[in-house]
Formats: C-alpha cells, sequence, structure tokens
DNA sequence: TTTATTATAATAGTATTACTATCATATCTT
DNA sequence: AAGATATGATAGTAATACTATTATAATAAA
C-alpha cells in the first residue's frame, strides 16, 4: 500500500488534549505503541513512557487522563484505519460477493507493513491489538464507556461488513454476530498460533486464518 | 442437573497449597469468585479478599501465590468441570453428531445453577469466565504459562470436542480452530449481548447464541 | 500429656503504580 | 515586550502486590 492521505478521526472524549496536534503528542502515541507491544500493558507505565520520550509523566496525563483510555485510544484509531481501509477498498466495487471478500481479508490477514501516518507503526498496532484490546472492553465501567462512545469505531466497522452480509442476503439474521465472531475469532487464532498453537490449525504462509473465515462467512449466510 | 460426586483435579503448579482440602482454602476459593465477579479483576484485591472472609492477607498467600495464578485456577478449575461433564454426556452415545451437539451445547449455553461442588457457584464462576478468563493468557508471560502446564485442561476440552468433530469428518482440517472459535465466541457474543449489543443479535430467550454456532459448526465441517 | 509440628494471624515493610497538585520555566502568539 | 499557553520538575498520596518476621492457635506424634 502506498503513502495515502488518510484522515483519522478520533472522538475527543478520548484525550484531553489531541496528541495529533503536537510533537509530544505524536512522541506520546508513537513510543506507547512500542512500549505496549515491547512490555505488555500490565508493565507499561506512563512513567517509563516519559523516560523513553524524554518528558514527564506530568505531560502526558495532559494528553490522557489514564493509562487505560490511552489503550481505548489506541484501539478507536486502529479501527479508524481499518474503516479508512474498507471504505477504500469497498467503494466502486458492485459486486457484494467481492466487497465481503475484501473485508474479510482486511479483518483476518496477518498485518502488513504501512505507513500511512508516520507516527504510528500500524504492524505493532496490529499486534497490541490481538493481544491487549479485549483488556480495553473487558472493564467494570463498559457500560459507562459505551455511553460516551468509546466503541462507537468498531461498532461502525461491524456494521459496514454486516450491511454487505445483508446486501448478499437480506434475510440473514445474525450478520454483526457472525462479523464480531470473524474478527474477535482471527485475532484469537493469530495470538494462539504463537503462543497456545493446541488450541489452532494455522500453519505457516498459508492464510489458514483468512482462509477460514471466508469458508465459514459463506456457508453461514448461504 | 442432580447433585452429583465430580472429582475435579487441579495441576498443583496452580497452588502452593490446595485449597481444597482445607477450609480456609475452600474459602478463599469461594468468596474469590464472588468478589471477582462483583468487583471485577482488577479491583478484586487479596486484602479485601481477606477481610471479606476474616482471615489474612498473608494466609491466602499461602494457598496462591498471586492474584494471577489465583485466576489461572479458577479458570483451570471450570475446564475441568466443563471437562467432567463433556465426558458425563458424551460417553456411551454412539452418534457423533448428536455427541457434537450436546458438546456445543455444553459450550454455548447460558450458564445454570449448578451445585456439583459446594463451595463453587458454578454460575459466577460461569460470569468470570465470560469476562474475565481471557486476561489469563494475555500476559507477557504465556510461553513460560503454557509450559508449566498451566492451560491443559482448557487445550484438553478443545481436544476432546476436535475429536467429536474428526469422528464426523476425519478429512476436516481446522478442527482446533473451529472449536476455540465457537468457545471464545460464544463467551463473547454473550458478553456483547450484556453490555455492547450493537455487535451482536442476540435475542432474549431464544438461545440464539446456542443455534448460531451450531448451525455454524454442522456447515463449516460438512 | 507434653512436645513437636504445622497452620494461621498480626504486623510491618517495600517498591511500584496510577495518579494529583503545585510551581517554575520555556515557547509561542499578539 | 507582554500575555498566554505548553511543558518540565518535583513532591506527594493512597493503594497495590507483594515479602518477611514473629506470635499464637490448632493438630499430630512421642
Amino acid at each position: 500500500m502506498e503513502e495515502l492521505h488518510v484522515q483519522i478521526t478520533i472522538d475527543p472524549a478520548l484525550y484531553t488534549r489531541n496528541p495529533e496536534t503536537t510533537e509530544l503528542g505524536r512522541n506520546i502515541v508513537s513510543k506507547s505503541i512500542e512500549m505496549i507491544d515491547e512490555l505488555g500493558f500490565e508493565k507499561f507505565t506512563f512513567k517509563k513512557l516519559g523516560v523513553a520520550i524524554n518528558s514527564n509523566e506530568s505531560s502526558i496525563y495532559r494528553y490522557f487522563d489514564s493509562k487505560h483510555t490511552l489503550l481505548v485510544y489506541l484501539t478507536s484509531w486502529y479501527w479508524s484505519w481499518v474503516e479508512y481501509k474498507l471504505v477504500f477498498s469497498t467503494t466502486n466495487v458492485s459486486n457484494p460477493e467481492i466487497k465481503l471478500e475484501s473485508a474479510l481479508a482486511l479483518i483476518t490477514k496477518d498485518a502488513t507493513q504501512d505507513s500511512a501516518i508516520s507516527y504510528v507503526n500500524e504492524m505493532l498496532l496490529h499486534r497490541i491489538i490481538i493481544s491487549e484490546s479485549s483488556k480495553a472492553y473487558h472493564t467494570k465501567d463498559v457500560d459507562k464507556e459505551n455511553a460516551k462512545g468509546y466503541y462507537k469505531t468498531y461498532k461502525r466497522v461491524v456494521q459496514r461488513i454486516s450491511d454487505i452480509v445483508l446486501e448478499i442476503n437480506p434475510a440473514y439474521a445474525f450478520p454483526h454476530m457472525l462479523i464480531s465472531t470473524v474478527i474477535e475469532g482471527a485475532h484469537h487464532q493469530r495470538y494462539f498460533s504463537k503462543h497456545l498453537p493446541a488450541l489452532t490449525n494455522v500453519e505457516e504462509g498459508l492464510n489458514t486464518i483468512e482462509k477460514f473465515y471466508t469458508d465459514m462467512v459463506f456457508k453461514a449466510i448461504n
């Protein structure tokens, strides 16, 4: 994929100062992605991040009011980016089967190097989504946060792909279930293939995950 | 389900003193299930647990060497219990399709009140599994912990159901992927239906989750 | 029954975390 | 050059996830 002019808009509820607009903000986002990938979310702290970017813990708190909202911000960023690619690859495609196929490829494929936005390493971000993103909504505060719109980009992506499913089969009753199963499933399988291979049947270099879920979806909706 | 004599054996790697064998141990397990369900895993602490059971934080540490291993212990307990029910409901059934159907019902159905073991509230435990269990293996130490056998009960359940799949279709290439997708998917859908309904299509009292995944599995393997 | 063993309780302590508050300084705008 | 705003530095707090030590209570062995 070439250098694209992507406009990724994140809900202001997810930050106190918009990190896109300043050097420090972009450093925070950029380095936090690297560090969460490296340390895992639990061992990642704003203090360590401050040291790593030669800034101060207190300055980071001016952008994000908690470690948790930063994680939600990053997942939201990821889904915005997926949404952008989804729209890009499906508009002007009239055949809904083909649209669905590229949508499924997008959500099940392994991360590829991208450089749509200079300060975000999309490959690392994808890895974070796989190993850490479920922590974003497995909180006691989900309902409150959902009401504030924290997860709406994710929901919108699911909605868009569900709509393609309905174009193919308007009578299909479970499009959202099906698509969220594929999304979460693809993440799990990729995680399992690396860490708990007994739970999967992934073979290197064969696109097993993509094929498995594409097959599953088309069988389910017909 | 009636009162059953269930023998649930947990790997000694998951505790330092076996909680089954003492009153205090059983209290720890019992109350921790209630408290994790109520507070969520993050806000649950050994100190609060100590207060709740009129015991001391330090005493709890003699049974479990961390909050994290307690969670792994509980998930292992859950999978042992599922395994027991699985074996119970599938042995002496010759038709593999029927076996698979009851296996799928077991892993996708809503929690029912059970009382196989007095000090474990299986319904609450099931709720914990749905909202917290993914935190058990989404750690930077997965590989180390997997090597120690922390997740083997879960893997064994997946293996057993995969074997039934292979009885039906010996040529099917992705049984583990399929079954772990169903297990994780069913948990997610149940969580989504409660907290993020835009991601699902569950309707009250219609067994949507069970039907959806049963249909999915049989379509996938044929 | 005394003794030895073991389990539990009580207390204290530690490094770290996830913040908040305050104030000084640097930078940018008007 | 003045005012506004962003950042940095420092300090502080309550809580967390433990560890270590010592005392006491309950149980088992001699």
